[in-house]
DNA sequence: ATTTTGGGCACT
DNA sequence: GTGCCCAAAATT
């Protein structure tokens, strides 16, 4: 008899058998549809002996339904499943399920039904259609998501809909993109660059993994080199993928994008619309796409014939997965290249140490851009010691930081301060009896965002007024706000410069695309002199008449002592810090610190960023930390604190004890309530090369938790808290 | 995860 | 016997 063995996506089964009908065509990589029970569940035919399960007699088999209408997952994309679940002790079906992330593609071609405005004026026009009429002038998508976009029900719409002011589009589901071209716009590119270029237009053609460290200063063309191996791989028709780290950097990268290959690539990020979603995953998948543009959860798709993996602002930390499959999507990105034998380039200005080990050790080639381009110089950085330089009590500039930025304002150039905190104050607590504004679901303060008369939980999105009166003694008027936020340094740059034009820039102030798209086109206009800005600013943007870079806070990334602490800070602060002087002007870039002398603020000021690896590889294997050794943290969490602690415990008391593994836990995890859910935590730390994963699994393995604990294992986590 | 089954128990 | 609730078992 004909039996398949499938992968299905289940929560507690992963692997069942099935009998395949005479009449059905099947192959390894299929995906089937299969009966479970009264209900239907979908599948991958997998090879039988690379899922364990018990052989289930002939008879019990049940027969597969049908097989859905789309190419089976190659090899490669097989293979990756299997090794990403393995290295980061996840469940094969949650890491395949990455692969299937548009179940309406499943379902095949044909049509939908999209809604517009007609351009009918409505004859009753009641408050909440002028809402829906204002809110989705130029939108196109489905009644639910419509009805998501202007924040009414559906049922206004539907009504709408029936009145005329809607009306239905038929909409292909599987109509093609534009076709990217090589030669569109080819740029004129340095003789650095065009080595570079060379050398990735090789690999690609060559069709072999090679994996690539593309390595140069903010300004320095990274993005045109990558764009010729993008080029190379469209005139060879292989599919390329370039990871980006944020959803809001692909704004600018479109245009650029554009700009040199005369469309705009296939888009994906988790908050495109089901219906794009449907038609990105077909093209996919059926090798139509050219060139996808995505975020991390764009790695997992089943690119037909991919020849190229471009992982941009490859140090970036967002490229960790910190729920679900806790994956790094750069070094999951090197994993897919080789099981797809093609080239993958990792591109940044600041790179993580690991990388840099890598390329050291001969595994990464290393491609290195020293210059800026069009002859720009690198900013000059120089330390404010703010032990030395106090500002003014109840303000955060110093003195010499606000007299720079007035020279600029009297130039007519700008000033960009960078402050890693959103809100106005990072706390609020009554000034008559000490009550600190708290988040109900998570170990947090409640951060006041003097704008929108809000305090806000920047965890879980808890957000209420702020209140007049304090709620523990309820005293009128006594709340203070302690602490800086990028709110409140506008305010203090408002009352010292009352005539500069100050913009904030934040994930609060550019939540959509048309508000960065304003902001960017305001800033390149030089409509604004002073920019206030989170890490958003830190990299991607090009403002000709930016010149000073202020630092507001370079302490603020190094606390809570997280292996991570320093790099990240480093590389935040040297990208900010490239953002100056990238015109024909020089920049500079003052540094605000309490500790001049630590490692990281020392080699900013000399620009020497060998010391900094040096010092930084130090520190990390006095830890034990990547590269020298293996961290892992496990982390268990539920609704019930006692719960929590109890399978913490039942963790801790069968750890495994080995010479070359130290387990640390469990304890409340510094973060000990998120979202609702108390958490505990373990931590595994082992030196050099000792099975770290096959260890843990053996461990947890043999566990059962109740109903409600959640146990995640975390290998090379980012995130402490 | 979801559905089915079965045991214990109150009620008639 | 019947209905109901809840826990345990099964799902290929």
């Amino acid at each position: 008899m004909n039996r398949a063995r499938l992968l299905v996506f289940n929560a507690v089964l992963s692997v069942l058998d099935y009998r395949v009908p005479a009449d059905m065509e099947i192959e390894i990589g299929s995906v089937v549809l299969a009966p479970l029970g009264p209900r239907q569940i979908v599948g991958i035919v997998w090879e039988a002996d690379r899922l364990p399960g018990e052989q289930v007699a002939d008879s019990r088999l049940r027969p597969l339904i049908e097989v859905l209408p789309v190419p089976p997952l190659s090899a490669p994309l097989r293979r990756l499943i299997e090794w990403t679940a393995d290295y980061y002790c996840a469940p094969i079906q949650s890491v395949a399920r990455m692969a299937l992330s548009s179940s309406a593609a499943l379902k095949g071609g044909g049509t939908t039904s999209e809604y517009r405005l007609s351009g009918l004026e409505p004859e009753r026009l009641t408050p909440q259609r002028a809402v829906a009429m204002d809110a989705l002038q130029g939108e196109q998508a489905s009644i639910r998501e419509l009805a998501e976009i202007a924040g009414v029900s559906d049922g206004v719409l539907r009504g709408m809909l029936n009145a005329g002011i809607l009306e239905a589009v038929t909409v292909d589901l599987d109509r093609p993109y534009p076709r990217a071209r090589a030669q569109f716009a080819v740029p004129e590119l340095t003789v650095d660059q065009q080595a570079a270029a060379d050398i990735f237009v090789a690999a690609v053609n060559g069709g072999k993994f090679a994996p690539f460290l593309l390595d140069g200063v903010t300004g320095s063309g990274k993005t045109e080199c990558y764009f010729e191996a993008i080029a190379a791989a469209i005139e060879a028709d292989k599919q390329v993928l370039v990871l980006l780290p944020e959803i809001a950097l692909t704004e600018h990268f479109l245009r650029r994008f554009e700009t040199r290959f005369g469309v705009a690539p296939v888009l994906w990020h988790s908050s495109i619309k089901a219906s794009e979603r449907r038609r990105a995953w077909r093209a996919i998948a059926s090798g139509e796409a050219q060139v996808v543009v995505g975020a991390r959860s764009a790695l997992f798709l089943p690119y037909a014939r991919l020849g190229l993996l471009v992982v941009d602002e490859a140090h970036e930390v967002s490229f960790k997965q910190d729920d679900g499959v806790r994956y790094n999507a750069r070094d999951v990105a090197v994993i897919r290249a080789r099981f797809e034998a093609c080239p993958v380039i990792l591109a940044s200005a600041t790179p993580a140490l690991e990388s840099m080990q890598l390329a050291e050790a001969g595994v990464y080639r290393k491609i290195d851009l020293p210059a800026r381009f069009g002859g720009a110089t690198l900013p000059e950085i120089s330390i404010v010691n703010l032990c030395k330089e106090e500002p003014e009590r109840g303000r955060w500039l110093a003195p010499r930081l606000v007299a720079e930025m007035r020279e600029r304002l009297a130039r007519g150039e700008q000033s960009l301060l960078f402050l890693n905190r959103r809100g106005y104050a990072p706390l609020t607590l009554c000034r008559h009896c000490g009550y600190r504004f708290q988040c109900p679901n998570c170990s947090a303060w409640l951060v006041e965002h003097r704008f929108s008369q809000r305090l806000a939980c920047h965890h879980c999105g808890h957000d209420t007024p702020v209140p007049n009166a304090c709620p523990e003694c309820a005293t009128q008027d006594c709340l203070v706000a302690c602490g800086p936020g990028v709110e409140r340094i506008a305010d203090e740059v408002a009352e010292l410069m009352p005539e500069a034009r100050v913009a904030m820039a934040t994930s609060d102030t550019l939540n959509t695309p048309e508000r960065i798209a304003d902001f960017v086109a305001m800033a390149e206009e030089g409509l604004i002199d002073v920019i206030i800005g989170t890490q958003l600013v830190t990299k991607g943007y090009h403002f000709p008449e930016l010149t000073l870079v202020g630092v507001v806070d370079a302490d603020l990334g190094l606390e809570g002592g997280d292996l991570r602490a320093g790099e990240r800070s480093y590389q935040q602060i040297a990208q900010v810090a490239g953002r100056a002087g990238r015109g024909a002007k020089q920049g500079e870039v003052l540094i605000q610190t309490r500790h001049p002398d630590a490692p990281v603020i020392a080699a900013l000021a000399a620009g020497d960023r060998d010391a900094f690896y040096a010092a930084e590889a130090e520190a990390r294997r006095d830890a034990g930390a990547p590269p020298f050794g293996r961290w892992a943290a496990i982390i268990v969490s539920s609704e019930d604190e006692a719960e929590a602690r109890d399978a913490a415990r039942a963790i801790g008391g069968v750890r495994p004890r080995l010479p070359d593994i130290a387990i640390h836990g469990p304890a409340p995890a510094p973060m000990s309530l998120l979202r609702g859910r108390y958490r505990y935590r373990l931590l595994i730390n082992a030196r050099r090369s000792s099975e770290l994963q096959r260890v843990i699994r053996g461990w947890l393995d043999p566990l059962r938790f109740p109903q409600g604990v959640r146990v995640a294992v975390d290998i090379d986590p980012y995130s402490f808290v």
